[in-house]
DNA sequence: CAATCTTTGTGATTTAATTAACATATATTC
DNA sequence: GAATATATGTTAATTAAATCACAAAGATTG
């Protein structure tokens, strides 16, 4: 991925990890906390921590540590999510349905605005509250809504289609289910969630094991 | 992750990578492919593809570069491919149904053997032919059908019981898609599949790409 | 079949990421 | 309120990952 910010993709992606963890402990009624604790919880190096957040600037106080909640919030607007992204959902299969139904997206600021099929029977229906549309009128939805992130839940043989219609507008993101690479303008963003990937990387790891207790008998 | 091998897990990442690469390879009749081509196809440099294949050994011929066949089996060795795992979903909802139904994973060798619920209105059905199951016979069933990997499709609040429950049995791995880390035994592999991490690194890159465009005004 | 071209495999180099170390600032304690 | 303990922010050192560069092997060509 092309980058502009001087801040690396590995320290980006470990931000939602620390949200999430600052979140169970706002939970769990923690107000205060170090690097050091944050250490444990979340398995990276407290030395790994400090700098991640020192990227950004100095959200702590020396002798006391971090204030919990105000972190929680840096790191949450650091990630954009005090704004609102108008989303929709291509494919209403399992997956895009199961994305629909997970509210916590729409709670995150990805106002899931509708969901697209090419199936009659699903288009007129709503999912978790959100309409089902035929795929036919993706291109003018987009336009009409000001839709900024697409998620692609279609079978890979559409993912391209898809990505073609929604590359004529002015989306600015796309968030790929589908188990291709699709190939866009250069100023989307492209983010994939390839699930055989991540399964073949058990699969080698559970060989690699294997083999290791092999070698030790 | 704690590593054994000397390999790391970068490359291991790019493995499967290379792998759909020369399927698409082989499904388009091309039998020869030198590093330079897969390049262009993958984005990784030629020299870093070189350097990854070389972690497990020469595949290829100086003056040729890589039989498409060839490599493609030998990585779908590398990662185990060439096993039966014997595998089963936890949570019939949308998500493990949109695993159920991909049939690509039971193709690769992880035979989807039952879906678990709580819902008495979803056991005894089948999905692609798959029964699902009551969850409570969940230990017993790994027990017996010497289950190696679980599928956590479960929401949150449900996933660390689940896993709970699975840590007792011999299972060798999870693949867990409930938004939360799952505290198990040393010599599980756990490979987590965090949504919301994924989403707001797109969150993450659509700010900053604005905040740049801004300053270029 | 000799000459040339291609392309791998690999050691050296560079760049990136992580960890260590510590000075400084603040909190806490007595 | 002085003394001590804590924990950040930041620079330096280390380790890991990616790229470069090239010799050697083998393919291709005329």
């Amino acid at each position: 991925m092309e980058r502009f910010s001087s801040v690396s993709m590995a320290v980006v992606r470990r931000l939602p990890k620390y949200h999430r963890y600052l979140e169970e402990l706002i939970k769990n009624d923690i107000r205060r906390v170090s690097s050091q604790e944050l250490s444990k919880i979340t398995g990276f190096t407290a030395s790994q921590i400090r700098q991640d957040l020192n990227c950004f600037g100095g959200f702590g106080q020396q002798g006391y540590g971090y204030n919990v909640d105000e972190l929680h919030d840096e790191i949450g607007k650091i990630l954009g999510l005090n704004k609102l992204y108008n989303t929709v959902i291509i494919g209403a299969g399992n997956l895009g349905q199961a994305i629909a139904n997970y509210s916590f997206f729409d709670k995150s600021g990805f106002k899931m605005t509708a969901i697209f099929d090419v199936n009659p029977k699903l288009v007129g229906m709503k999912i978790n509250d959100i309409p089902v549309v035929d795929v036919d009128e993706l291109e003018q939805f987009i336009n009409e809504h000001n839709i900024e992130i697409i998620v692609i839940c279609t079978p890979k043989s559409q993912a391209q289609k898809v990505a073609d219609i929604a590359t004529r507008t002015n989306i600015k993101a796309i968030w790929n289910f589908a188990p291709t690479d699709l190939k866009v303008r250069e100023d989307i963003i492209v983010e994939n969630v390839h699930l055989s990937e991540s399964l073949f990387t058990i699969s080698y790891l559970l060989k690699e094991k294997e083999e290791q207790y092999r070698k030790k008998k």
